[in-house]
DNA sequence: CGTGTAAGGAATTCTGACACG
DNA sequence: CGTGTAAGGAATTCTGACACG
């Protein structure tokens, strides 16, 4: 649900034109997924699948690489913003709750 | 320019994952491109990319098959609908170029 | 015309490991 | 820790062609 399903976040795009879009080798792309940076799927017979974003996340990840940033304080990062989402869309989901309360909610019998 | 160089456009997808998107053999892939049909881009070394736009494009020419739709028709069609986007596109350059200079454009000196 | 298939070769991707630092 | 590399195998993709209808 949400904004998934777009054309962002599909698992379509082979290692090969991951290298091609990132500068980055397979080793590096393969270990940012050992460290559990990125996650990508797989097809039935085992080839990884990336999207967009997981693209752009690989950008940025070889940016605080290049600034000395190690996998595991990126983990953190990434934790972090995501943490932050979450928060947010929680913020969201209350208030929406709110107002229908307020307007459907206390109905007499 | 334009709403190009969006996630739609680019062309990253193997012919082996729009295969499992379409539901497509590889030879009618193959074969509606060399109708003319689908312009997938290639790597270096001769693999076929293609876009989420061509994979929505081979989902319409599957349907078009069915009903028993030549590629000669389809590919009217598809030329068709993009005479028609271009003179959207015509009209709506005319319109800005009209208020440009109705506003700016005949300047006394 | 539209699609399947076998053929042979080239390029891709995968895993586990050794290396260096 | 982060990355390179050689190794061997499996899966992918390509082209040109023959087949059928």
């Amino acid at each position: 649900m949400n904004s998934d399903s777009s054309y962002k976040n599909r698992k379509v795009i082979s290692i090969g034109v991951v290298k091609e879009l990132t500068g980055l080798s397979e080793r590096q792309i393969r270990y940012y997924e050992e460290r559990n940076l990125i996650f990508p799927e797989r097809t039935e017979k085992g080839s990884r699948k990336y999207s967009f974003f997981d693209v752009e996340r690989l950008v940025e990840i070889a940016n605080q690489r290049e600034e000395g940033v190690s996998t595991d304080e990126i983990r953190r990062d990434i934790n972090k913003r995501d943490k932050e989402k979450l928060k947010k869309e929680d913020i969201r989901k209350d208030m929406l709750k709110g107002q229908l309360n307020a307007r459907f909610g206390i109905q007499k019998k």
